[in-house]
DNA sequence: CGGTGACGTGTCGCATGCCACTCTCGCCCC
DNA sequence: GGGGCGAGAGTGGCATGCGACACGTCACCG
């Protein structure tokens, strides 16, 4: 027997193929589908579907509206606002622990990431490079230790990668990204716990000032992105730098 | 009509029932069981009995395991600390927060969840005390502003009820658990962000200290209840005080 | 001509049928 | 008597049946 034991089910198919139905924008936001359809669409029955759907319904990514569909939500500032709040909140001290606890292959793993980072880069890949920025992070999540918090964090980002994946380019370069990424692992491999901590807080903050302000823009107009949000709810003394 | 339109969804129903007995200890941690006889129990068909269960199988609390049945994971000491490293993280920052944010009704709310608690523990009323603990929390989350902080801290709290409702006693009355959460009100009261997020971190502190050597005791026998753990990651310096 | 109500279509939520797989237990062979 | 094996019961995963409800349409009535 050569068939090789990996039957994945068909219920993670479906999860895998709805999902990125919704992160690409194919299920538009806001849309209405049937389960019915989206099976037939999908070559299998109603419950496997269903079941996925329940499961990114538990994510906030859709809803089930009685008798009529499912609903693809949008994701609006606000979301936006409270995903980066929470990953401002757990990443840098997820990072500030994993500093310490990384493990040998952990290690491997996070420079491999960042290899594939740079190569997507220079080749212009987008979707590689966001594919592996969001690897590079979860190896990082993974090793502090707390598999909850990778979890829900790693949760957090379908939400950013529907606004994110086309949009991010217009306001910063892949090269940009890359050296953020560069001064963390840096850092870490430096055993700098603390700068390494500091160098995420600022990634995500960044990352989060150029998608609300760029999504600000696109629902009021723009020339207006200068929204008065305040996401670091990190310390008790906040100065807007 | 007098009748109500508030019918809940059978899955719903099932999912409290579920929940319920999984914290109760109904559904004794480790154990497995069918969902055709969970279903039988409950008088309902094995649909929404398994997406209840596949709901609480994304939570963390069963597993679903391929022709063997459904079974009951049990809070490890590990997940203890998971759990509280995260409310460390999210809590006192939510408290900071909600501080500024809090409305009318839900400072009232606010309020009457704690004279709910105080009552309760005049009562010794463990388990109205520890609902309406759970529900002063859930409060100051929501308050924060942050839907996806709140559902996902209240979530976890789950997993600490299954180990907390019979054990808490043991090493902390009931009125000691209230004079914490006086402390967390007052402070908000008063308008004391930072104060209130310092005594909401106390307090999850002093819980997590509580419950975790506990825990340690109980696996490792009495006595050597002085395990090694450092929940919070907050800051650059630690000093265990 | 405008409003209203009944009907038809489409949908979810729940119940049930079916299949491949796992585990157990007792029988049969050695 | 002991050990291996096969049949049966039980299970989750997927497919499908069924009823109640929401919404759009259109005929009918005022």
């Amino acid at each position: 027997m050569k068939q090789l034991p990996e039957t994945t089910s068909v219920n993670a198919q479906v999860l895998a193929s709805l999902r990125a139905a919704v992160i690409s924008g194919e299920l538009a936001p806001g849309s209405l589908h049937s389960v019915q359809n989206l099976a037939t669409q999908l070559g299998v029955s109603r419950t496997p579907v269903r079941e996925a759907l329940i499961k990114l319904a538990q994510q906030g990514m859709v809803r089930f509206e009685r008798n009529r569909g499912v609903r693809i939500l949008l994701t609006s500032l606000h979301d936006l606002e409270e995903v980066f709040a929470l990953r401002l909140l757990l990443e840098p001290p997820a990072v500030r622990r994993a500093t310490t606890r990384l493990d040998g292959n952990q290690r491997r793993e996070l420079r491999r990431m960042f290899a594939h980072m740079e190569k997507a880069a220079r080749a212009d890949d987008e979707f590689t490079m966001f594919e592996h920025d969001r690897r590079f992070h979860r190896v990082l999540l993974e090793a502090s230790g707390n598999a909850r918090l990778a979890a829900f964090v790693d949760g957090l980002r379908d939400m950013v990668l529907r606004r994110g994946v086309s949009t991010a380019r217009a306001s910063r370069s892949l090269d940009d990204i890359v050296a953020e990424h560069r001064a963390i692992l840096d850092l870490i491999e430096a055993g700098d716990a603390e700068g390494a901590a500091k160098a995420m807080r600022e990634h995500v903050r960044h990352t989060a000032e150029l998608l609300i302000a760029q999504e600000a823009g696109a629902d009021l107009g723009p020339g207006l992105a200068a929204v008065d949000i305040d996401l670091d709810w990190t310390g008790p003394a906040r100065d807007h730098d």
